[in-house]
DNA sequence: GTTGTCATTAGAGAATTAGCTAATTAGCCT
DNA sequence: AGGCTAATTAGCTAATTCTCTAATGACAAC
C-alpha cells in the first residue's frame, strides 16, 4: 500500500494512469503521449508495475500495460475508511 | 489536488493523519506519537496543511490540528471517478 | 545467426525531500 | 518588561527521486 501512494504522488504516473482508464495501451503508444524520453515513461511505468497500480502482459514484441482496478480499489477503500474514527489501523 | 497526493505518499504523514482520525491534537500531542524530533513533525504538519489535508486552529498557547474531511473525500472522489473509463480528465 | 524493432536496465547528474540542531516567533502570566 | 511554554522557521546534511544518454535484453522475420 505505501508503494501505492508513493507512485500516485507523481503528477507524470498520474497521467499515465489516466491514459490507461481508456484502455490498454503499448509501452511505445505511452511513452508517445509525453514528451518525456521514452525510458523515462519506461521507468514510472515499472514502479506502476512495483506498486501493482498496473499490469503488463507481453505480446509479442510489445508488451500492453493496463490498469489494475483490484489494487485501484484497494487504495480507495483505504483511504475511505480512514475518514471514519475507529477504521482501519494501518 | 497535486499536493494532497505528495502530502499522503509519505508514511509519517499518514501516521499523523490516523492520528488525528480520533480527534484533534495539539502538535505537541502528535509530536510525542513519534520518534522523530518535534520541528520535523512540525514540518510534516505544515505539509499536510498546504495540501488542505490538515486544518489547524491557535488555541491560545496552543494549536490545535484536525483531519480536513472535505478534501479527504475530495481525493476519494478523484481516485473513484478515475476508474471509470470517459471519467474526470484532471 | 544477424538484422531491426520494441522495451527495459545501468549509470550519472540535477533537483527535491526528510531529518537534525539552533534560532525565532507567538502567546500567557506575574 | 521579563520569563516560561508551545510551536514554527532557518540552515544544513544525507538520502531519495526524476531525468537523461548509453548499453542491454527480448522477440520476430529473414
Amino acid at each position: 500500500m505505501d508503494n501505492a501512494f508513493r507512485a500516485l504522488s507523481d503528477p507524470t504516473r498520474r497521467d499515465i494512469l489516466r491514459l490507461l482508464r481508456d484502455g490498454p495501451r503499448t509501452s511505445g503508444e505511452i511513452a508517445q503521449h509525453f514528451d518525456a524520453a521514452w525510458p523515462t515513461i519506461s521507468r514510472h511505468l515499472a514502479i506502476l508495475r512495483d506498486a501493482r497500480l498496473v499490469i503488463s502482459t507481453r505480446m509479442g514484441q510489445q508488451i500492453v500495460y493496463e490498469v489494475n482496478l483490484s489494487v485501484f480499489q484497494d487504495v480507495v477503500e483505504h483511504l475511505h475508511s480512514w475518514m471514519r474514527p475507529g477504521g482501519r489501523r494501518d
